[in-house]
DNA sequence: TAAACTCATATTGGATACAATTTATATATT
DNA sequence: AATATATAAATTGTATCCAATATGAGTTTA
């Protein structure tokens, strides 16, 4: 039997879900993650046409989500020319890793007021996990560590802003390979900022944090700014 | 003559400029000066259509505008029912005073080093204008002053982000009318931010700032949550 | 040969058309 | 009369279509 014409945009989305009114943000994390990574490195153009057709959907979709991306910080737009991923510079990391600094260190000084026994507790559970996990779950055991200890500010916005400023720094964790050497000093700086933390310690505790974000940023900033190769 | 019927797409932009790939940036800018100054209050629904016709263009730029308002922290989308307008509240208020601290402290550290003579001479004159002008030249003339202090710490992320940060808090200076009792203590401040300047002291001026910006969102605090009607 | 021009092609920006979903309204049912 | 259900209108989300601009190859001209 012949296909109806009437039955036009029957072109369904290639992924999963579909539910309507979340493809864009499908795509939007996709690229996000696909930048973060590497895939996509800086410089590079993002072809409307080409990721329409690679997430199976219109150009329409794959435009909100650029739009989105752009706010974000990791493409640019343009005129007439379309949108490429962000360049990635030292001074860009440093200026990240600064920022880091103070958003994250005000988040703990809210935090550790609030902060249950139970939570820190889980935080000190993710930590002895990390200090045994392969490197590859490193990353997201990290970010989940960090995350118990400041989400208890109750600060949507700052929350916000740092984990846009920890996506951007991913980028350049990716690039540095910095994770490996810099392991060991990190566990002993989670432990003292969860010593900290139970002593209910504020200064304490963002002194800690402070130095922990520092030195993981100039530890990142050396591999950079040595190995200037690729 | 009956019209052809070809002319199809001759609607043209009611604004001026009218430049390819410039509408959304100026409905953006709209959209935001709306909101920061009122016009549009918190839970209004932001109907497509209706923006449409207002500019005189078609849904698409409009949307673009949105999703950029969106992450700005302005709006917020649901699904299949559109945008609003962000709520505020003392909270947000409060949280967004401590981000500024944060942020511009920072800023100014990294600025002070850097500053020149003719800079701070700008400042100065800058402060002299508005302890001169009408009240309505206040918060331009205000903004103006503060960019100039902390434009030449050069790190492009953390001016965006605080000039967000202050256009967030412009929504509250409409609702307080803080601005009236509190300038001449505001005169103050500056004056004294301007002396660590001149000495390059950092610390002193971060104090100051510190302060400033402090004092300013506790007074609009004050004021939110006394006039808590409407 | 190198610069400038012309034309063809590709790509973005924007307008329109349609489908999916929600919201409002009217009708039926208990 | 109140609730539930069906239906219509409105609105968003997506696809397609058109226009403006940019890109690049080939040609002409100095």
């Amino acid at each position: 039997m012949k296909e109806d014409a009437t039955q036009r945009n029957t072109q369904s989305p290639a992924n999963g879900s579909g539910r309507h009114g979340e493809q864009a943000l499908e795509i939007l994390e996709a690229l996000r993650a696909d930048i973060i990574g590497g895939e996509l490195t800086a410089g590079s153009l993002l072809r409307q046409q080409l990721l329409a057709e690679r997430f199976g959907v219109s150009r329409m979709p794959i435009r909100e989500a650029l739009y989105r991306l752009e706010a974000e910080g990791f493409i640019s737009f343009t005129p007439n020319k379309g949108a490429m991923v962000a360049p990635i510079s030292a001074a860009d990391l440093q200026e990240i890793y600064e920022m880091r600094v103070a958003a994250e260190t005000l988040a703990l000084r809210l935090a550790v007021p609030e902060l249950t026994n139970a939570q820190i507790g889980r935080a000190e559970d993710l930590q002895i996990q990390m200090e045994e996990a392969p490197v590859a779950e490193f990353g997201s055991l990290n970010a989940a560590f960090h995350r118990t200890l400041l989400l208890p500010c109750a600060r949507p916005r700052l929350l916000a802003h740092i984990e846009n400023l920890e996506n951007a720094a991913d980028r350049y964790l990716r690039v540095t390979i910095a994770t490996l050497d810099y392991a060991g000093k990190s566990h002993k700086e989670h432990r003292a900022l969860l010593e900290a933390c139970r002593r209910r310690d504020q200064n304490a505790a963002m002194d800690c944090l402070r130095q922990h974000i520092e030195e993981g940023g100039e530890t990142m900033y050396r591999h950079l700014t040595e190995n200037a190769s690729k």
